[in-house]
DNA sequence: CCTTACCTTTACGTTAACGTCAAGTCGCGG
DNA sequence: CCGCGACTTGACGTTAACGTAAAGGTAAGG
């Protein structure tokens, strides 16, 4: 196991990530993220960096942040309890339900819509 | 082909989708349902209604009700010139090629979710 | 004719997720 | 020491998607 030290700045993650830093700042604000302070500057380290991969596809996928929240809950285990620990499993547990069901109402509008399309390319030959 | 002529009050609506009027007005202001009007009653038809389903079913996708009005152009095609279906048409293909990406994203959250959870299972036997 | 349930419009309020200034700080190359 | 770029903390503004309250219309049953 490398000691993977990385430090970045926030205008690295800004750049890496495509978004503003208002939006870092705000998702410390609700607790997904806590970069380190030096100083008074903000220093990421590698974890704030998976976490905030895994935001940014939650948002991309329309869950709100309070839901990524309840997700990134299964990476903050630090030295909790046992009785934590399988609530936060009952809890990701849950939330694979949601996404498979989600997998399968997509699904389920992807075939309506390619039902349509039949429909409207069956128009277009008169 | 039977004449359905079903025409919901939006009571009827609110009960059988778990919305609120507003919901509903919000959606005509924007252009998604037209109902009909008796004198300055609404009434629904069961196209409005499809359409209903189609919106609340995008809405828990994560979609904007911008994107939504998108995908129910497909049903527009109130005898448009062929030109307008085919754009309509590359439209929807669109859509079908976001819906796909989304589909993969989801099932890579879902992995991921279960690797870590994998972890913390494995956490809890010490 | 009166009540009651259901509906209407108008309009201001709310929440999430940031955007957008303004004004100050910090470290470094010249 | 000075300026510059990157950063900081407020704090007010914005947009989508409704919520909510006020004030009034309408049709049917008793």
């Amino acid at each position: 196991m490398p000691e993977t030290k990385a430090r970045y700045r926030i205008g690295d993650l800004v750049r890496a990530f495509d978004v503003t830093p208002r939006t870092l700042r705000y998702y410390e604000e609700l607790g997904l993220l806590r970069p380190e302070r030096r100083g008074q500057q903000r220093y990421y380290s590698d974890r704030d960096r998976v976490r905030l991969r895994l935001i940014l596809r939650g948002r991309r996928l329309g869950f709100s942040l309070e839901e990524i929240a309840k997700i990134l809950e299964l990476y903050d285990h630090d030295r909790s309890g046992k009785t934590q620990i399988r609530e936060v499993l009952r809890m990701g547990e849950r939330k694979l339900k949601e996404i498979e069901a989600q997998i399968e109402e997509l699904k389920n509008l992807k075939a309506e819509i390619e039902e349509r399309a039949r429909e409207l390319r069956r128009l277009l030959e008169e």
